[in-house]
DNA sequence: GCATAGGCGGAGAGAAAGTCTCCGATTGGC
DNA sequence: GCCAATCGGAGACTTTCTCTCCGCCTATGC
């Protein structure tokens, strides 16, 4: 590939990634190209369709999520440590962008499954061992902090999203949220019983039921 | 105001604030006609433009959270317990969707000055308290706690939207989170000293600097 | 350096979506 | 039961979006 064609990709899936956090997996692919500032074409050529672009798109953000599941288990000897690394991480990645669309309807080929699958049994290994070391609600599971990390890590609406522009106050409040995670729910007045979110469950919620208007 | 009218309000003041959850503050109004399930001219013969749809929506939520801050600090003895319910009704009002709107270049009347300014010093009273009885983090503030519900309370992007439907999977994070808020922030590693975010923080932040396009 | 293949951006045609109004039918209030 | 107010749908007009053609430019190999 050509050095300004590999220029071009990247700026797109920047710009794509930022875009559909905005405005959903519907967004046009105009305002994609605006953002990136190149031309349609540039677009069009290596992405016939939308969901050539989606594909591309979250092959390289699993990719880096599990290089960031790697690294986080790499440095942190603490269970929970490398946990909360972990979900800062996807934070920065923004990964709210892309497990949805994921999710959805998309045909998934082999290397996505593969670097889905390398990253869900990398992250349970951290869950697993924090639960076992005593340092993680029983009742939190990966969908939980999956969810914790996508709703946290999506820009703010209006104006507000300015807020965001410097990561921190983000990650101060991912902090926050994480701190309430830990073994004993002290201040929790009713707290019913409740099994951990897995995985699966978000598959399962993500499953679309479209096509059925008329 | 005819019954009829009175029921067609209601079912687009509803179907906005959805829709503008989802869509954001520019999203089309026929999304909204659609929603609502009514025609297209009840919409704009009481609305003749966005801002006046708007501005009643900002009205009726913000009435909505005036009304429960005071039921929060009636019901509650305990100051950390009132914020507490406050803030699972702010989410339960999904006041993401009011909130920034509200901030951005509205044109603010003397009743919604009101009720924001009333809405904010009984917020501010139950965090004061809660502040000096010890049982609020001291670099929590009213900024936090709004962002915080925010976050958590818009709509999962995609399928994972359904997870929503009920809104106990929201409120248990919320828990979760609120946990994290306690005095002593016991797990954070490296927590740099920090003030709370006021919400005048977010007012600035928000006050849009738009139109600044060629 | 220079040739050249591959890539690039802009203009714009055609399609789709959104905005807003007119008007006959319907419905609520007295 | 009358009348005025409200309603919903059809549709004209506008804006936005999608996608392609084509002439210029730039990276790479020699």
């Amino acid at each position: 590939m050509r050095a300004d064609a590999a220029r071009s990709r990247r700026r797109i899936l920047d710009a794509a990634r930022d875009v559909f956090l905005e405005r959903g997996p519907d967004a046009p692919l105009d305002l994609i190209v605006r953002r990136a500032g190149v031309g349609p074409a540039t677009l069009y050529r290596r992405y016939p369709d939308r969901e050539s672009l989606v594909r591309d798109l979250t092959g390289d953000l699993l990719g880096r999520l599990e290089a960031a599941a790697h690294e986080a288990a790499r440095v942190d000897d603490d269970a929970y440590a490398a946990l909360r690394r972990f979900v800062h991480a996807a934070a920065d990645l923004r990964m709210g962008a892309v497990i949805p669309v994921l999710l959805e309807g998309l045909v998934v080929d082999a290397e996505l499954v593969r670097v889905r699958t390398a990253t869900v049994h990398a992250v349970e290994a951290l869950i697993d061992a924090a639960h076992a070391a005593g340092t993680l609600r029983p009742d939190v599971g990966m969908g939980d902090l999956v969810l914790l990390s996508i709703r946290l890590s999506r820009p703010l609406p209006g104006g507000l999203a300015r807020l965001d522009a410097d990561d921190t106050l983000l990650h101060h409040h991912l902090d926050l949220a994480l701190d309430g995670l830990g073994p004993s729910p002290i201040r929790t007045a009713a707290a019913p019983a409740r099994a951990p979110l897995s995985f699966d469950a978000l598959v399962t919620a993500a499953d679309r039921p479209t096509a059925a208007g008329p």
